[in-house]
DNA sequence: AGCACGCCGACT
DNA sequence: GTCGGCGTGCTC
């Protein structure tokens, strides 16, 4: 055996491909290793899935170049979860499995993060009942699915610690999944001191040698946690017994790119297979796990009403923005001074970035697109450009119709760089950062803010999603929801789920170690479901009733979605080939239980010069819609000038 | 995916 | 007459 390797390449081609292994390097090829080879005369990076000694079929066989590495960075465990990823999300086994393997290669030298003069976490928190019922129930290990559904600082991560420690106990390992911005500061300085060399953190500033030597302490079993965002959910671990989820109903456990894989889906493989317990946890539960927690046995919820520091859920207010002329209501205004009288901090909530206006004209109605995308370009103050946020194309600003020339123009909307303004005017004693992916592009800017506002150096803290996320400042005590309704013109079927998410997330925010915890919601529908029922702080409302618009109009979680994008330079080229696609696909549609739904350009039909359209597929079975699809893919062939992409179980159409 | 090969329009 | 556009096919 061994004269022959089978390699899979990141790339989206089924292989595998065969190479020969010299002489010199019989004895350094071995399953899970990398090595160079010419591939179609490039030299690419292959994995060793197999070795073997005779070879089948007619090609010329090419010898492996070098061997990367000096042990093997995978195992057999580790192939055949890609090739369950190969086949669930549709993409080729080399694909999925170059998703698993760190790229690193030089040891390295710097440590991944040095807490050396960080305080001590010894002190020994005292369990709430809940938490300890919680715990209890847990590691009775009774169910193979638990989820922690609690408000806001109830106290989940002490639970999560607590079970882990246990698992860590019996001598099996656990997978911490946290969604990307909490990790790198609070939490994982808190796990560090806790687990003590044991922990793997898998960071997204690591370098890839960084990654490497952390992804070499899991498979080693030096660390027996690993903590970090989607892709931990890989870590190879061989004892795996517990993967946590933390904040569940994050969109970014769901990978953006090919392939579009769902980190809560792995885990739930993973957890079957490798017999593992699976813990979650949110206060505000995606529709899905809810669906499961109580419509079923399969996931057993574990309630946790009552905030730990003891301070009460914050009162929450809607201002209805209809009757207002500022930004800003009176009533937010006039909160905003009481606490910054009181010495207390404001968090300011807008989900929009930059100083974006749209410019729009008064006479014609002509709106200012990019030519490369279907999208609207936006003012950006700063750099004094039109931008497109698709694909980064700018031009000067206007002030005259490009269409009719009529100088009756103006720009609309706002984001965060123009409240910052205002605000700054309003309150010019106020001490004010604003936190969003344009002003965290500097490095270090993000954790110096936040580091300043715990510590009281700001009053106001204005931001986009990132200051909504898992992030506790003990002196907030006001905050305000500029513009509640920025999520609920999206035509989307997930625009009220997110929408009640986020505000509801954005409140936690407030009063976490007090009693005088207040929320603002700015609105203009405050009669929305997704905003009556935050106002009134009932979850449970909320989610019966949007599911039973979901039941009604059979959308997840009562069916199972995949939508096929296609694109190309050409547009007639992808219009046609998605007309025979969907003929395809109808074809065997029926038979099997799956609708098509939509097959048509996409919302957004262009971008970056390549045209979009898509089929949207539904079906109540996802076993179904995964036979049709296997099936109709390996009987249709797309032109090549063409571009597919599959994503199942679309967060998002557009 | 990337890259080479192959067939039709405007240019020193 | 060529340079180069992108549609097509292949990769051990």
């Amino acid at each position: 055996m061994g004269r022959y390797a089978q390699l899979l390449f990141d790339l989206p081609l089924d292989g595998p491909f065969t190479y020969a292994i010299g002489e010199a390097l019989i004895d350094s090829v071995e399953v899970g290793r990398r090595v160079k080879v010419d591939f179609r005369n490039r030299k690419m990076t292959g994995y060793v899935i197999a070795l073997t000694d005779e070879v089948t079929g007619s090609f010329a066989i090419k010898e492996i170049e070098r061997v990367i590495d000096k042990e093997p960075v995978f195992g057999e465990e580790t192939i055949s979860l890609a090739q369950w990823m190969a086949q669930f999300y549709l993409c080729s086994h080399g694909q999925a499995l170059s998703l698993m393997i760190p790229t690193g290669r030089a040891e390295s030298k710097i440590p991944v993060l040095d807490f050396a003069d960080e305080v001590s976490f010894g002190a020994i928190e005292q369990l709430s009942d809940e938490q300890e019922a919680a715990l209890d129930a847990i590691l009775s290990h009774r169910e193979k699915m638990y989820y922690l559904y609690g408000v806001t600082g109830s106290g989940k991560s002490e639970v999560y610690l607590r079970a882990a420690e246990a698992v860590i106990a019996e001598g099996r390992s656990v997978i911490y999944l946290v969604p990307e911005i909490t990790l790198t500061h609070q939490l994982s300085r808190m796990v560090s001191a806790r687990f003590d060399g044991k922990v793997a953190i898998l960071h997204s500033a690591l370098t890839p040698s960084q990654r490497l030597k952390e992804w070499k302490k899991i498979r080693s079993g030096e660390a027996r946690l690993a903590i970090g965002a989607r892709s931990a959910i890989f870590a190879p671990f061989s004892d795996l017994g517990l993967i946590i989820i933390d904040e569940e109903h994050e969109n970014s456990y769901k990978s953006g790119s090919t392939p579009r894989y769902h980190a809560r889906q792995v885990a739930q493989h993973r957890a079957q297979s490798e017999g593992a317990m699976l813990v979650m946890g949110s206060a505000t539960p995606s529709l899905e796990a809810y669906r499961l927690m109580t419509e079923g046995e399969q996931i057993k919820a574990l309630r946790l009403k009552h905030r730990v520091a003891g301070g009460v859920l914050p009162a929450v207010e809607v201002v209805d923005m209809g009757y207002e002329k500022h930004l800003v209501s009176r009533r937010l205004d006039q909160a905003i001074r009481q606490t910054l009288g009181r010495k207390r901090q404001v968090i300011l909530f807008l989900n929009r970035r930059g100083f974006s206006y749209f410019f729009h004209c008064n006479s014609c109605g002509f709106e200012l697109l990019c030519p490369h995308c279907t999208v609207s370009l936006t003012y950006h103050k700063r750099t004094s450009s039109m931008v497109c946020h698709y694909c980064g194309y700018q031009r000067g600003p206007v002030t005259v119709c490009p269409s009719c020339k009529s100088v009756d123009v103006s720009y609309s909307g706002f984001g965060t760089e123009m409240v910052e303004q205002e605000i700054a005017s309003l309150y010019p004693d106020a001490r004010i950062e604003r936190l969003d992916t344009d002003s965290a592009q500097q490095k270090g800017h993000l954790a110096s803010v936040i580091d300043d506002f715990r510590e009281g150096k700001i009053d106001i803290l204005l931001g986009t999603q990132m200051v909504a996320k898992g992030l506790n400042f003990p002196l907030v005590d006001l905050v305000g929801i500029i513009n509640a309704d920025s999520g609920l013109n999206i035509p989307d079927f997930r625009s009220q789920e997110r929408t009640f998410s986020l505000l509801v997330q954005v409140s936690g925010r407030a009063g976490r170690y007090s009693d005088d915890g207040r929320v603002i919601i700015q609105t203009h529908h405050p009669e929305n479901p997704a905003i009556a029922y935050a106002l009134d702080g009932d979850t449970d409302g909320f989610y019966e009733s949007e599911l039973a618009v979901r039941r009604e109009t059979r959308f997840p979680p009562y069916s199972r979605l995949a939508n096929l994008v296609i694109r190309g330079r050409n547009r007639e080229a992808v219009e046609e080939a998605t007309g025979a696609l969907e003929k395809h696909l109808a074809a065997s549609a029926k038979r099997v239980g799956v609708d098509v739904l939509v097959a048509s350009e996409c919302p957004l039909e262009k971008i970056a010069s390549n045209w979009r359209y898509h089929i949207l597929l539904s079906s109540e079975s996802g076993a179904s819609v995964h036979r049709l699809l296997h099936h109709v893919l390996s009987h249709y062939q797309l032109p090549s000038s063409l571009y597919l992409e599959i994503d199942l179980d679309p967060l998002q159409l557009l």
